[in-house]
DNA sequence: ATATTTGTCAACCAAATGGTTAAACCAAAT
DNA sequence: ATTTGGTTTAACCATTTGGTTGACAAATAT
């Protein structure tokens, strides 16, 4: 593993934890077993190594999803592939929902600019697609927007509140992971079972 | 207002849009119109302002949760009202959640410390109750917790994950809150639907 | 072999940041 | 009018933190 790595992901698992402005250079070359020298002469700056972080864990989401929701499928199939396949992913990487959706926040407007490539999540096919299935009697007649915002909502949201999950619902580590495999069968049935006609 | 409540909202304000490691302490002495040094004179430290802010936000959260949920109401007229109220209060202070769920993924042990008191949200009666109804036949055979992880992401996670949202669907502040008025009624019937028998 | 570039580090620096202090201010009590 | 108590401030302090420098080692090229 080259130093370059060894710091990417010594980054990826402080910002991920800590966010931003709770990490420090420090901590990350720790991590790293390095010389916080060698961040510097390998990132420059703290904000251009957490951008590199951060658009790499954009990155790996974005185009998966971009996939399903472009692909040949149906709204339906298209449902059940992304609940499953971003479960999947999400649980090998239970940081990263959390991690993007608070730097979004925190930052909105350094986030947005990149925010704006090809890259991004864009359900623009899908929402047109939605409209035909229902103009077609497939699907009952909704708001796509709403359809969307619920598979968003029951997939990622177990992940983002996490902690406060588990607290409320007195579980652990495994116990969630046990749930939200289970999730990745019966939530996509669940909202098909809801707007099917 | 007094000095203390000029404070406290300023660092409402200020935590809940940057958090607690993002936040200065300068920022807040501005936000209030006041001198920092009057800050530690009120406020002690950092942490114990963080703390008063905090506190306040889930204090305001879990008594409702917990008036809710321990109610002599039918599980359905539980998850009708807990969505319903929630949103109506949390339109009011969007920040409140992504505030809470990012301060606890930060720092964990903290959160979670005061998250033993009698205040906290406890859904064990209601589990129970769910298990009931399972058993009287009203309810189909689900798992309680899965069931109140699919109340809250329905209902807390479009406002936890607002500017991510705003930006994958490309909507306005105004449109997001005619969507979130939407979902106050629609929620817990499409809910309601997925697991009545 | 020697020069040159690349990688690595200990020590250092300047700015930011949380926190303190001592004096001034001011209203109420004497 | 003077004292007294809490309130408010400007100036200051110690530490943390992101970032730099110069020396030195290890490859790489000539």
């Amino acid at each position: 593993m080259t130093t370059e790595e060894k710091i990417f992901n010594a980054a990826r698992i402080v910002f991920q934890r800590k966010g931003f402005s709770g990490s420090r250079m420090q901590e990350i070359a720790d991590e790293a077993g390095i010389n916080k020298a060698m961040l510097h002469y390998c990132f420059k700056n703290k904000e251009l190594l957490f951008k590199a972080v951060f658009m790499n864990a954009f990155g790996q989401l974005a185009p998966k999803i971009n996939e399903i929701f472009n692909s040949q499928d149906s709204v339906f199939d298209k449902i059940t592939k992304f609940t499953s396949s971003y479960i999947s992913f999400v649980i090998l990487n239970p940081y990263l929902p959390q991690f993007i959706i608070q730097e979004m926040n925190n930052n909105p407007e350094f986030v947005m600019s990149f925010m704006e490539n090809e890259n991004r999540p864009n359900p623009a096919v899908l929402i047109s697609q939605i409209e035909r299935e229902i103009a077609d009697g497939v699907i009952k007649p909704i708001n796509p927007k709403q359809l969307l915002m619920d598979v968003f909502s029951m997939t990622v949201f177990p992940f983002a509140a996490q902690v406060m999950m588990k607290g409320i619902l007195q579980i652990s580590e495994s116990e969630f992971n046990e749930m939200m495999e289970e999730r990745k069968l019966t939530i996509a049935e669940q909202i098909i079972n809801s707007i099917k006609k």
